[in-house]
DNA sequence: CGGACTATTGAAGACGTTCAAGGTATGTGG
DNA sequence: CCACATACCTTGAACGTCTTCAATAGTCCG
């Protein structure tokens, strides 16, 4: 699915923790992940921090940097990253093929974000985990990494939190809530979803919203 | 209603609660907003709103549009509104000085998008506000319509509920401390801002962050 | 003047946080 | 293979921020 000519020099690999970009410092490439997760985040003076976006294995890290400008946050490793690296140039540059799909990883991004405003502004506990095992599960089937009802997941309960905006200790209690209801079954890094449909239904998300 | 013999104008106006563009359907055009406010939000089946992004004078709505996709969420009129009318092609389509400006208009928007992923993941209701009217008082500064201290700010309290995804009775306790602390004047819809760099730090925003 | 929307106030309650402790898993070196 | 350290997960109790519901006052505009 996202197979492509990369000769094999402009591979590359990350640690947990490690950083793919630092803030206002000219990335080194623009990556494509081929295996592992990454994120990007924002951390307030006084430890708070949220994560502001997730990159799964197909996913490029982060088409925005072609639009000319600096990284304003940082992104770092979440688990053992391979990664094809691509020149970090203007779009005008790539051939019109590779500028449409440029355009429209740039729009599912910024439709991703809309989703999360939502989520993040009006939505309780439950719901947004719910929001965001679907949008895993949904983008792990798209990269052709799940199988059957279950796919691999990596985040820490803490990680979970800074992206719902919740605390660890909501997160472990939501967690039970949802396992006790049979919408979830969450173990040893993977995420199993007997009911799909009911999932979503919990994450209320609008009729025909794409989490992908 | 009237005749739809309307000549080939690049003006158009809208009035409150007017839509410029409606979920799936292919927008009219692109608009530059000349005058009045605009808003896109997502409603939930339950009647929670959460507005997604804030259209001011200057502001072009919305620079993804280009992208290719049908909107996903509705744009409506907060005030009256004049506007520009643009073409929505494909940004190959434009001369090189507009791709550029197209890509730092939409570059703008994904960092001020994880701006408030950060501010409703993360921040308490009077960091909020502060990050709200902050961002307000310097995009209309920016446009060229801010008089001193002070700017237009036609947003009822529930309007600004909705962005800041927080409760209009909330919203109004709030602004009361924040008057209180001297931080802000508000009435009849004009904003004022003793100190601006008072307020920054109430917002919590990250030393260098642009709220533009 | 009347009607509709907007702002304000009070009281009660819910959802999520905070703090603190104990338990479980995972990996490393001896 | 075990000992040990570290990170992660789980649980309880108390607290706080924000919500909800409801009622009143103010403002705008035909």
């Amino acid at each position: 699915m996202f197979s492509q000519v990369v000769p094999v020099e402009s591979h590359v690999h990350f640690r947990p923790h490690q950083f793919l970009a630092r803030e206002n410092e000219q990335p080194e490439a623009l990556f494509q992940l081929q295996e592992g997760w990454a994120c990007r985040y924002r951390l307030l003076s006084d430890g708070r921090r949220q994560i502001t976006s997730l990159y799964l294995p197909g996913d490029y890290c982060e088409p925005h940097w072609l639009l000319g400008k600096l990284p304003t946050q940082p992104v770092v490793a979440l688990t053992n990253i391979r990664a094809a690296r691509m020149p970090c140039r203007s779009p005008s540059h790539l051939p019109p093929d590779r500028q449409q799909q440029f355009w429209k990883m740039l729009g599912d991004h910024i439709e991703r974000q809309s989703n999360w405003l939502v989520t993040l502004g009006r939505k309780t506990a439950l719901e947004r985990l719910a929001h965001l095992l679907v949008e895993l599960f949904e983008r792990m089937r798209h990269a052709g990494l799940a199988y059957g009802q279950q796919c691999a997941m990596p985040l820490t309960q803490m990680e979970i939190a800074d992206i719902t905006g919740l605390t660890p200790v909501h997160v472990n209690r939501t967690l039970q809530t949802m396992r006790a209801k049979g919408l979830v079954e969450l173990q040893s890094k993977w995420l199993r979803i007997p009911d799909l449909a009911a999932l979503r239904d919990v994450a209320a998300v609008t009729v025909g919203e794409s989490l992908i």
